[in-house]
DNA sequence: TCCTAAAGGATAATTTTTATCTATTGATAA
DNA sequence: TTATCAATAGATAAAAATTATCCTTTAGGA
């Protein structure tokens, strides 16, 4: 289990015993709904308020210390900023993936097509996993 | 202005004043929130109830008659469904454009790496429009 | 024209998210 | 170590967003 200690003051958040499970929440589970994350939270902090969740998800994401991944049909779901990737969602199970793909000759079609001065990409591509398929 | 008397039909939507002015509203103007789509609304029908807003955009999300765009660090916004298509979002002045980008090869890539069976992409890139450059 | 399921408006209820308040605590420096 | 204090946690209220309910009206077909 990581130490996210420093991590988390690197991006000015004190190193709370709440953040900190958050961030190790993140880190084994990939990406996970507020309700998900609350769920798991209840085990280690019987009483951590919705509040806390919530005030700890916006901080965060604020300091970028996490993303948020908005899906079709879903709930948004957040994870530990990592590098830019895109996501792959399971419509059967819901899960969702991270793939690593080069977006960058559709940025510069984007750009001839458009005039636009592209600064970040979400992509997610939906379908049915190899798993849900058989 | 178009009729959207027989799409809306088509859609298995009857064909109500209400639902013809949000099909009409969503044409010229693009891609507006409840919020937005709300208050044209109150122009034309000084009584409707937001209810009423979120149930028809609800159903017709369902019968597809029009389709839901999650924006980054914005509310979701809705259009009348086209042929697939990408979003451009400007971070400054929160303008939404379409933009036709021929994703096949990103798809193939995807396909490769993930066994995924890929049915739907969600593209938003967002940047700064050429007004907002200046 | 009549009939009826569907839709609209009013409003309550629910769900989701944010704000407020007080006690506690993490981080810093003496 | 210990003292200090701004930041945070938890409890809870409030606000915002969305859905449900109920009754009246209406679109669309017979
Ligand atoms: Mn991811
Ligand atoms: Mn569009
Ligand atoms: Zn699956
Ligand atoms: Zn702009």
């Amino acid at each position: 289990m990581n130490d996210y200690t420093n991590i988390l003051r690197e991006h000015n958040l004190k190193a709370t015993p709440q953040r900190l499970a958050i961030a190790n929440a993140l880190c084994t589970n990939g990406h996970m709904s507020i309700e998900t994350l609350y769920g798991i939270m209840l085990k280690k902090f019987s009483s951590i308020s919705l509040a806390t969740i919530y005030k700890n998800i916006n901080l965060m994401l604020e300091n970028t210390f996490i993303q948020e991944v908005k899906l079709p049909n879903a709930k948004s779901v957040y994870e530990l900023t990592k590098t830019p990737h895109s996501h792959l969602l399971c419509e059967a199970c819901g899960n969702v993936e991270d793939i690593l793909l080069n977006l960058n000759s559709i940025i510069e079609d984007a750009l001839k097509a458009s005039e636009f001065q592209i600064e970040k990409t979400d992509l997610v591509l939906s379908g049915v996993c190899k798993k849900c398929r058989k």
